[in-house]
This record gives C-alpha cells, sequence and structure tokens, in this order.
DNA sequence: GTAACTGCAAAACTTTTGCAACCAG
DNA sequence: CTGGTTGCAAAAGTTTTGCAGTTAC
C-alpha cells in the first residue's frame, strides 16, 4: 500500500530543482528518496513502481533519472560497463562493488576515510594526486573497491 | 605499411597463456603491444584494424579482447558505463578520464603515488580503508580521477 | 491555451550467441 | 584429421529518439 497523498514538500523539492512536479516524477521521487539510500538502475526503478502500481513508461524512468542526476538530487555511479547505476547518496563517498552478485554498497564512512567536507578529491589527496593535466580541474573521484569472495 | 613478418616472440607469448597464435590474435596483439601503452574499445581496435588491412571479424575482437583479459595481457577499464575500455597497462594504476571527450589516460606514477608493488588496494589503505564486508577481500581497487576544463 | 511532459514503439548501440566453415598443429 | 577459432548474421540487452496525445499551470 502506497501513500498517494499529495506531498507538500516533495513538489517544493522538485519546483526548486526546475523541474515541474508531474504525477510520474512525484511518484518515483517518494520510491527513490522516502526509503534510504538506495543504489537503482533504470530497470530496477521501473520494475518497483509498477510494482508500487505507479503507471510510468520505461522511456520517463530514464528521463526522470538523468533529470534528477543533472539536477543534482541523483549521482551516477559506474561499476558496470553494461548498466547505469544511480545513487539517492550525493555526499562524497565511495563504493563497494560486489563482482559475484553485481550489487553496489557505500562504504561506510568512517572519521579518518573522511576529508574536507565538498571539497571534491579531497579525500584522495593525502595519497599523493597533486598534478593535474594543464587547465583541467577534478569534477569528482571515483573510487570502486571490487570485492570477490574470500577463500 | 604493416610489418608482417611472423614474431616468433609474440607467437610464445600467446602460447605461455594457453591461447593458440592464431592470424587474428597475432595481428591484434601487434596492434595492442606493438605503440606502447593504449586504452582501447573493441570498435575502435577494430577500426584499427580495417585500417591496417587486417581481415578481422567485430566479434572476433570482442572475444580476443575478452581473452586477453583473462590471460591478463589486458585489463579492463570501467569508466563509462557506454563502453568497455581495455587497457595495454596491467600494473597497478589509475586513471585520468576527461568529461569533455570521453577520453582516458594513466594518471602518471610518482614515487609519493605508489604503494606496495603487487598489492591490491595497498594504495587506498592509507586513506582510511580497514573494514571489508565478512568473507570477502580485495580483487582491485578502481580509481578514476574525473576532469573537466577549468574555467 | 500553451509549453512541458509522458507513453509507446521503433531505432540505435554495444555486446553476445549459434553454427557452418576454416585453420593450426 | 581434429578441436580450437573465426566470420557472419541474428539475437539480446540497455538506452535514446520521434511524435502524437496528455497534463500542469
Amino acid at each position: 500500500m502506497v501513500d498517494t497523498r499529495p506531498n507538500v514538500e516533495a513538489v517544493k523539492n522538485l519546483r526548486d530543482v526546475g523541474l515541474r512536479p508531474t504525477r510520474q516524477r512525484l511518484a518515483l521521487a517518494r520510491l527513490l528518496f522516502g526509503h534510504g539510500n538506495q543504489h537503482v538502475t533504470a530497470e530496477s526503478l521501473y520494475d518497483g513502481a509498477l510494482a508500487s502500481g505507479i503507471k510510468v513508461s520505461l522511456a520517463t524512468v530514464y528521463n526522470t533519472l538523468h533529470q534528477f542526476t543533472a539536477a543534482g538530487l541523483l549521482r551516477q555511479v559506474v561499476v558496470d560497463s553494461t548498466r547505469c547505476y544511480f545513487d539517492t547518496n550525493v555526499a562524497e563517498h565511495q563504493h563497494f562493488y560486489f563482482e559475484d552478485t553485481g550489487e553496489i554498497a557505500d562504504i561506510p564512512q568512517t572519521p579518518e576515510i573522511s576529508g574536507a567536507p565538498g571539497q571534491p578529491g579531497a579525500r584522495i589527496n593525502p595519497i599523493g594526486l597533486t598534478d593535474l593535466p594543464a587547465d583541467m580541474e577534478i569534477s569528482r573521484v571515483d573510487i570502486v573497491v571490487r570485492l570477490r569472495s574470500a577463500g
């Protein structure tokens, strides 16, 4: 049973990023942001929407994911060259990738691992990255720790 | 003009990893390993092969790239969820990804950035990665520094 | 009313697969 | 010869596109 009451806050959030709060966007936003941090693919979100009785097309799911990403509500995670993952956690953090299952998980943040907040790449500086190509700046540093079962 | 003389060393290298040294594999190996480190996609290698007058099918290029990767001759680089890149440099190293052009470059190794040789993930340990999920071991740590033009 | 948005189906792409023909040893 | 390889074409899977119809405001 999905709560379908209009959500004043969600409407405002969408407006704030310049997106018209349509039925589909509100429903997808509820699925994405109403259940803690998630890592979704277009297909998994589409399946979740259908399972919740939300009427939406796959093309709209793709559009919405990209619009939310452009608006800074989502972050794209590249770990697998056959699928696009989107992360509802847009804070600086890194990922575990489970090679056996294809699943993704956030690497839990510890005090030691944190860099200066809001500083892209701050966390990697301690390991010696100082020289960038001319006229280039860091957009983001992606770190994926790929895991396999031990033994 | 491509040198097409049989290459005793290349034949030996392929045999060493258990691959039969066929015309196509030798030609692709020459393209891949005869011109310094490279980052190729299946399509770019296929185009390069055609341009060099090598008769090979795209399916064989895919097969060969995966066989070479499984044999440890190549390493797969995941930076873009729409394409598979392969790197002829199989040593521990990280990549720049140029968001504007989609190109990849190795991050030049400096003494400060190097970790213990042959220790997967050794380089990232200094930034605090200590706790892994139960019964898991690190297969590899991928670090991609995504760059955009400054200004 | 109007521009933005959605849904559907088709198209575009990359990658994989199945199988007959081919070739290295 | 014989099994591993190759080429082709078709299939599979994900993502994008074009356009008519719908919706938010």
